[in-house]
Parts: structure tokens; sequence; C-alpha cells
DNA sequence: AAAATTTATGCAATTAAGTTGCAAAGTTAT
DNA sequence: ATAACTTTGCAACTTAATTGCATAAATTTT
């Protein structure tokens, strides 16, 4: 299949298999973030289970990462190609409320916020509501 | 019943049933925020739909807000006394991945955090994941 | 006070997301 | 070619959240 797909899915050490290409194909071209049933309403026939394990796949070798929008579905969306996926490249995601889109806001990190005392911190998940740039007009 | 918390629920214009008097002094006393199911533990024989819909009723008046700390089920605590769950007034809520238990930190405001142009910021959600204090020692 | 109306509760059932088990199909190594 | 391992597809299950509806309780009207 496509080269440069494949390529990802090496450089990742994911065997590019035709269901992972597909995916993978489908995930390059989203401007933003979708869930699995998002995905599974892109192909015709292809089993929820396969398309989950898939995603799980490419979450777990950081081709992709999970976002909890609090839509109530997870959505993913592409690693940039540095991304080491730890707590400090973490970056802010949009959901908006009118179009239930999900943008990665790639370029804005989440702020550093300081914990009460012997509170450690591992990891921040921070999801703006509202309504995104296309809605707006 | 107790008179504080009769206060409470008519302050808030919900009324004070029987039911609604006992779940508000179980969410009074938490010191952590509690799920519908961990509410449900709490009570011999009381059926989860009805805490559901005191929840509901209470998080509409404002007597508690809800917390989608990223762990499946959603928590509750309670507002504080001026809260008026607005956008302004918005704190960090904490989750600790040893005890899984939520925190309302009151203390600290979300920071406000610059969106691409067009963007309008309706609401944030932020959740910091890490060790607690109790945990910690 | 009785009747009518509204509100709250309890039980059954449903929805939807996420997940697991297992067997068949496909792939890679011997 | 055989064996070992990986991936896929189907069925089934789990859990949180939610709805419908009938009964019970409270409030209002007559
Ligand atoms: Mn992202
Ligand atoms: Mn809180
Ligand atoms: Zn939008
Ligand atoms: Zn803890």
């Amino acid at each position: 299949m496509k080269i440069p797909i494949d390529d990802k899915l090496n450089s990742k050490n994911v065997k590019p298999t035709a269901m992972r290409e597909l995916v993978l194909d489908v995930l390059i071209k989203q401007t933003t973030a979708i869930s699995l049933s998002d995905l599974e309403q892109k192909f015709e026939k292809a089993d929820k289970v396969t398309l989950y394990r898939t995603l799980k796949t490419f979450e777990e070798n950081k081709i992709i990462h999970s976002i909890d929008d609090g839509s109530g579905s997870v959505k993913y969306a592409m690693c940039t190609d540095t991304c080491q996926c730890n707590p400090a490249e973490l970056h802010v995601h949009f959901f908006c409320t009118m179009c239930q889109k999900t943008y990665c806001l790639n370029e804005i990190p989440v702020p550093s916020v300081s914990l009460p005392v012997n509170f450690d911190l591992q990891s921040i998940n921070m999801v703006v509501k509202g309504i995104c740039a296309n809605c707006r007009r």
C-alpha cells in the first residue's frame, strides 16, 4: 500500500496490515479527533472490535493519542511527529458544543498548576468547551 | 429533619423530601467527590434511579457540581456557598491514581488559556492526575 | 375535607461505550 | 510443510447513564 503510511507504521514498530493501513489513512486525513464509532462509520464492513484494537495498538505505540473530551466517547487524533506523549508536552483540547468536533490545540500547551503540598502530578487533561471558528461565523 | 440541611435545600428552591435530606447529608460529609454508585452503596435500600434524579436536581439547582475526572463515572461534590457555577470561578480537580479519589481543589482556579482566533470559550474542565497527599506518605 | 393536579419515587427496561473470549484466518519462522 | 505467533471477526458481556411508566406522596383547587 502507500509507502509513507507503511513507513509511519514501521517507524512505530507496528506491523502494516491492510486494516491498519486503512485506519491510519483515515486518521491522517482528519482535521479533528474522531471516536471509535466515527471511525466505524467510515468503513462499509469493518468490525468495531478490530477497529477498537487497531486504535489501542496505535495508541500504545504513540501513533495516536486519546482524548477524553467529556462528550461520552473517547476521541483519537494523530500524535505530532516529535511527540513522546510525556506530561511536559501536553496540549489543550477544544470541544465545540455546536458541531461536536474536538480539536487538538497543538500550539497551546497545558499551563502548569501548583498543587497542594504532597500532591504529585502525573498528567493533566485540559478540555476547553465553546464554539469553534467554523461554527462562529 | 435536620434544620441546616432543609435550609440549604430551601435556599436553593429544592423541596426537602426525606430522600433529598438523606442524600444531601451524605454529600455534605464527603471530603472527596463521589459517584452515583458510590452514593448507592451508602444506602441499604435506595433506588439508583431516585438517587440519580436527586443528584440531577441538586446539580440543576447548584447545590452540587459534577466532575468528569476521566475515571469512567461522573463524580459529584458540594458547591461552595458562594458558587454560581460560572466559568470564571472554575477550579481544578485532582484524581488520585492510587486511591481513585477525586478532590475539588477549590483554592486552585483553572488558569486562563488564550484560544486561537474566533474560538469562543464557554467552560473549561481541568483534571490533574497523580498521587494525593494521603497516598503519598 | 374531598377531589384534582402536580411532583417524587420505585421498578423494569433500554442505550451506548467499552471490553473480553475464543475460534478462524493470516503471517512468520523452523 | 509444519509449527508458532499475530491479527481479525463474531458473539457475548459489563457498566454507566438514561427513559418510560405506574404508584405514592405532596400540594393546590374546589
Ligand atoms: Mn491532541
Ligand atoms: Mn469541584
Ligand atoms: Zn464547531
Ligand atoms: Zn490517593
